[in-house]
RNA sequence: GCGCUCGUAGCUCAAUGGAUAGAGCAACGGAUUUCUAAUCCGUAGGUUACAGGUUCGAGUCCUGUCGGGCGUGCCA
């Protein structure tokens, strides 16, 4: 919000030098230097060379004409031309206390009514035959975050889980099934075999010799017949979905995942055959070696949207999707949540989406990609056996590891704390933490120990600020509501004070970084940099033994807020917090 | 071959064209009779792969070289 209020008061002093004074306000960002102040304002550069004059002349003219007051204190000129700029106290007071009387918002404001849109948002997508890996979590994770920080903005949003139920996987499935089954364990534990069939049928195929081109194409065969609506391979494949459905659900619940939707491929199946037929008729598409392709000018390839052998493809299923979605929902936007490998699918799909709706108002696609996770020895991660780590054993083992200092730390002198909701809250914030926090179109390599890791820059670091305010306000039997309520004005006194009052300030500038670029990284790295200061206020600035009252008060409503921003923020990421540890 | 992408500290990663490139981990040295030590403070660690170029200013943009990854019509 300070961004804000300090953009506008430029904007005014610049219209004596510029026509359009918008990429100049872009110049003015948080100092990376506290030395340098809080915010500093870059612009007198660049217009030094339209204007012909020395940059510092320009910077001062600037200065001149810009009325900060009540914002900051008297800018200072430096360097070539910097403008360092320092927020007054009064105004990080006010700013202050209007945070904190917002039980809701924490006066981050949502975006203006114009600006709202509808997004469909379309992520994790796990191909239901497989258990889940360490590698959906990306995708689950990313979606997630940005599903509840685009509501939070006041957006309209649809979650849709787009699963993979229709594709070759059961053509391999149902290969397996016929010859490979295991009954025992099959009535035992379905998915797990399953599983262990798609595995099987992977390898076989994935063999370089003719035997393996032989199963390939068999397994092919299965899924024609299984997209032609062969009977048989219709009703097992109307038995396998709903128990991995099951086992599916099982997993988004322990992640404290939900969808609006969950239309599958399969939702899509009757589709196709009208769509491909009708893009024909348009001459969109053609016949192209036995197969149904859309040219596009600039690539070597077509969208093949139907094989020669008559079954359907992701293509098609795409296409059909966007169709589907415009006529039921009418989105603004798209958001597409996949590995950045398929880059080039989706630049394609998106020219046809825009062929198939010439003159229609397409929704604007976008592909939100993200990096490969990679094992140690950088190649896409695989375990030795060849199976990438399931999500569920590291699951588990993130929770026994925060549970055992849990045992260690709060033990058992407080039976009314549910320690293994704790420990889940604790071992699933980590794991989720560890991938949000790096950019997502980095690839990055899988380390079990820093995926689980409770020390430095994780969620657990987020997790013990928020319960260290809460263990304060239970220490000094605090009324949380009158002290929010109160108009007494929060002090700043000391520099850790105003570091955390900085900090707390600047919430919505993280949000807001997070929306622009789809990267919740800016929002992790944020709620660090927030709980790092306060572990410096922490140590320096007593509170319930603070010298006065009114000095208490005061860190009592930072302390407060912080935990709300820390709360909030880490909740728009998915995660929870936890009131002892 | 062509296309996309990446190369930053020992390791894992940050850094909307801005000032002296930052964190975490690992290493080393300190801090606990004090509101939670899952913490804090400090030390050390860099030719941002290399060579040019654009710019007042380049890790960031452009060109080339080297190296890695991915993609490249009937998988998703």
């Amino acid at each position: 919000m300070i961004l804000r209020l300090l953009k506008n008061r430029f904007q005014n002093a610049l219209a004596s030098f510029v026509d359009d004074p918008a990429p100049y306000l872009e110049m003015i960002r948080p100092s990376q230097d506290p030395k340098f102040g809080d915010y500093q304002a870059n612009m007198a550069m660049p217009l030094a060379k339209q204007l012909g004059k020395p940059p510092r002349e320009v910077a001062t003219q600037i200065v001149a004409k810009l009325d900060l007051s009540g914002l900051c204190t008297t800018p200072e000129i430096a360097g070539p031309g910097f403008i360092n700029l320092r927020v007054a106290d009064s105004l990080l007071v006010e700013l202050l206390q209007n945070a904190i009387a917002d039980e809701n918002r924490l006066a981050i404001a949502e975006v203006e009514s114009a600006e709202k849109k509808r997004y469909i948002v379309d992520y994790s997508a796990p191909n239901v035959a497989k258990p889940m890996h360490v590698g959906h979590i990306r995708s689950t994770m990313i979606g997630n975050a940005l599903v509840r920080i685009l509501r939070f903005y006041g957006h309209d949003v649809i979650s849709d889980n787009h699963i993979g139920d229709w594709g070759t996987q059961f053509g391999m499935i149902l290969y397996g099934y016929r010859r490979f089954l295991d009954k025992a364990t099959y009535e035992a534990s379905p998915v797990a075999e399953l599983s262990r069939l798609y595995r099987h049928v992977r390898q076989l195929m994935d063999q370089p010799t003719e035997e393996g081109q032989r199963i390939g194409k068999l397994v092919l065969e299965e899924t024609a017949k299984l997209h032609a609506g062969d009977p048989e391979n219709l009703a097992l494949w109307k038995k396998f979905v709903p128990v991995c459905m099951e086992e599916i659900e099982r997993m988004y619940k322990r992640l404290g995942v939900e969808f609006d939707y969950t239309l599958g491929e399969s939702f899509y199946q009757p589709m196709l055959a009208p769509l491909v037929d009708d893009l024909l008729r348009r001459g969109i598409a053609r016949e192209t070696e036995g197969a149904i392709g859309i040219f596009l000018d600039g690539y070597e390839i077509p969208v093949l949207i139907r094989k020669k052998d008559g079954a359907f493809l992701y293509s098609t299923t795409d296409l059909a999707t966007v169709q589907y979605r415009i006529k039921e929902f009418q989105p603004d936007v798209m958001l597409y949540l996949t590995d950045f490998r398929q880059s080039l699918h989706f630049e394609q799909f998106f020219k046809a989406a825009a062929l198939m709706e010439a003159g229609q108002k397409l929704p604007e696609l976008v592909h939100v990609k993200f990096g490969t996770v990679l094992g140690e020895d950088g190649k896409p991660f695989k375990t030795r056996s060849g199976d990438t780590v399931g999500l569920e054993s590291l699951l588990d083992e993130a929770e026994s590891r925060a549970l055992a200092v849990l045992e260690k730390n709060v033990g058992e002198e407080s039976e009314s704390t549910d320690l293994s909701e704790t420990a889940r809250r604790i071992g699933l914030g980590a794991l989720v933490y560890a991938d949000l926090s790096q950019n997502r179109e980095s690839d990055y390599v899988f380390s079990f120990d820093k995926m689980l890791a409770m020390n430095g820059n994780t969620a657990t670091y987020m997790q013990y600020a928020y319960a260290r305010v809460r263990s304060i306000f239970t220490k000094g039997n605090i009324d949380i509501g009158s002290l929010r309520r109160s108009p007494e004005p929060v002090q700043i006194s000391t520099p850790q004070e105003r570091a955390l009052a900085m900090e707390l300030l600047k919430f919505d500038e993280a949000i807001e970084s997070a929306v622009r670029d789809y990267r919740p990284n800016q929002l992790t790295s944020y709620l660090y940099e927030l709980a790092n200061r306060y572990s410096a206020f922490f140590e320096h600035c007593p509170v319930l033994k603070a010298d006065d009252e009114s000095v208490q008060q005061s860190r009592l409503k930072l302390c407060d807020l912080t935990a709300r921003t820390i709360q909030l923020g880490l909740r728009l990421l998915g995660i929870e917090t936890v009131e002892r540890m």
